[in-house]
DNA sequence: TTGACTTCCGAAATCGGTTTTGTGAAACTT
DNA sequence: AAGTTTCACAAAACCGATTTCGGAAGTCAA
């Protein structure tokens, strides 16, 4: 793997013009004990030549890298995160702007995010992090935390006190949600949500229950229902929530992925999303549009989110105080059609469903 | 922007142990010269101080990064491609098993990536590209051509004979959605495609005509569109060519996301996709089996597509022939439920689309 | 005993920059 | 006129590794 570039380096610059290789460093580094005609003696040269400065001697001196890390989780193989990718595209034109460049590696499991992480940081290839999907006790941020090393979140953790972190209000948001829905007349509210040790998971529970609080509607656990952050998860949920005896004729679902998969099983059982049941969604996935009906959803940007996280870092780098940089931002509920006045009362509802589960499925579409 | 990391370096160990650096070097870098008792206590000591060598020097003295280059175009500012949050998961599994990093850097012009291109070819960050999304005249690969610089693509060119690639045969794959359509019992099929200087776009339009040659059916030139590459774009070009004195009753979109433009024209007029109107697409996108009907397509799996374009870079890097490191493979058809045999003739279809045109759209779901 | 090889490792050069230190000449003091 | 500054740049040290070169000690043959 020899992968000699014979590209031209400060010394040629400097034997060209026939002055010190410091002095062409210091020309191109903007000192000002340089005269004006060696200056441009030497800018005219370097223009000649073509020159640029090598990015790893560089960094070799000055210990800095310019280059931020992002370290992917990828999970359960399916499919990777949408969001994600416009999540990057946002980092990468904030940092384009300032000459840094972005470094991505991807994780297949907790253990080897870590491993990951720490060989990052000890070969020191990347000048910071940056933490996406944060869990309520991130083993990263410990890491990030214990090694010293500049880090920012992309959401909170359970003591977000001490580091920079840019998040969405998803207690505001969720407790909204649920007003929302209880206006347009549901008196039986459905949540379906994911574990609780990622953070945003939790918060969102709590938001629901929070909203339902602020209502003085009472809470009722059989409505909370926590599953894989999928389609298929969200199908499940969808299915476990509404064969209850007393099903909600709303579900409030944690991201778009769930709510995509809980219309998907109402469309199987031939409940009209928007009236016979209202789904909404957390996201904004430009999916969501495309689905029948639309999805009603909260929206976040994922690349100015990006763009945002990328900046707190750079500030960070700079010395700023991470306390200072921490940001919390409202999602904005986008009304699709997906959510609706209901048609029926819980009852009925259910009484719909049992004939349904019972006779099988019902329309054309296939199989989950 | 100080960024010192008080890390152990290699003299740190070697002092600690009482041998010089470029011992403690050859150790790590297994040359076979040390003895068996040195060799240990260098290990013991590398292991207690928790030594790592800094990829910055070792990268200087070795004229390599172990890290490639990706540039992806973020265009038009809607929604990042989906297709590439997989495809660069896929390089990122590969990269890492060989201890490789990638680089991300997003272009929003061709002259903003032909700058970026330059900078990091110039500055060394990186040791070879990959190019995505070819053109059929690329500038990216001109330039990397012309700088000599190790690359790989993930698509061809006009003349790809002497770079390495990894690419779908488009012109197969849809010769052979023509034929699936033809065997349903569909005598005009339209294609919906994009800007021809795309390398893929031009082959799969070839491909389309490929497949009438082949049945022998005389190729229509109004049956052709092309368009945005987008929802919209395949919305208007299902309007165009669904508006057609003699529409066609199956539509062929070079991409799923046009693809799913035109599902959503159909929904608005009330076409039912599957049987008035056959719809396929191609990329296999995952958000395809949510859709309504869910949409036939052709796979291809990003993930693997990522995987082998970066082993051929490395290859290539490892002074394999590039000329040796060219593979085509074949998109499998799957099929879900938007294609079936036709409902109607041509005729037909054209006197319900022109009463549901006139009588403005048919069902409930919002505009686009 | 001596010359010729090995074996093992220290010393130094090197990669391509940045930064510190040093210096001759001009300019400015007093 | 002698001493002090300032200017403009050369020279050298340095960042943290890898790699080349060479030398001391040990081994072996003659």
């Amino acid at each position: 793997m020899s992968r000699a570039r014979g590209s031209v380096t400060i010394d040629d610059v400097a034997r060209h013009v026939g002055v010190a290789k410091g002095t062409v460093s210091r020309v191109l580094n903007n000192y000002t004990d340089i005269s004006e005609p060696t200056r441009n003696r030497i800018l005219k040269a370097v223009k000649e030549l073509g020159y640029q400065p090598s990015a790893n001697a560089r960094n070799l001196k000055r210990g800095r890298q310019d280059t931020l890390g992002i370290v992917i989780p990828v999970g359960h193989g399916s499919g990777a995160d949408p969001f994600l990718s416009e999540f990057i595209d946002g980092i990468a034109r904030a940092l384009d702007e300032l000459g840094l460049d972005l470094l991505v590696t991807t994780a297949h499991s907790p253990g080897h995010m870590i491993e990951t992480l720490q060989r990052l940081i000890a070969r020191r290839k990347v000048d910071g992090f940056i933490v996406t999907r944060t869990e309520v006790d991130d083993p990263r941020i410990a890491c990030l935390r214990e090694h010293n090393f500049p880090f920012v979140a992309h959401g909170r953790t359970r003591d977000p006190s001490d580091f920079a972190w840019f998040d969405i209000d998803n207690v505001a948001a969720f407790a909204e949600g649920v007003r929302h829905i209880y206006s347009l007349g549901h008196e039986r509210i459905g949540f379906i949500g994911a574990k609780l040790d990622l953070n945003f998971a939790l918060q969102r529970r709590d938001g629901y229950r929070q909203g339902l609080e602020d209502l003085g509607v009472t809470h009722d656990p059989d409505l909370e229902c926590l599953r894989d952050l999928s389609g298929k998860g969200g199908f499940e949920a969808a299915e476990a929530l509404l064969s209850l005896p007393r099903p909600p004729t709303a579900l409030l679902c944690a991201t778009d992925a769930l709510a995509i998969g809980a219309v998907q099983f109402c469309r199987k059982f031939g409940l009209k999303v928007g009236s016979d049941v209202t789904v909404i969604g957390y996201d904004g996935l430009p999916v969501g549009e495309y689905l029948d009906p639309p999805l009603t959803t909260f929206s976040q940007s994922a690349q100015e989110a990006g763009g945002r996280v990328a900046r707190k870092l750079i500030d960070v780098l700079d010395g700023k105080d991470p306390k200072s940089l921490q940001a919390l931002v409202k999602a904005v509920l986008i009304r699709r059609s997906s959510d609706g006045a209901p048609s029926m009362t819980p009852d009925s509802l259910s009484k719909l469903i049992r004939d349904r589960l019972n006779n099988q499925p019902h329309s054309g579409t296939k199989g989950e």
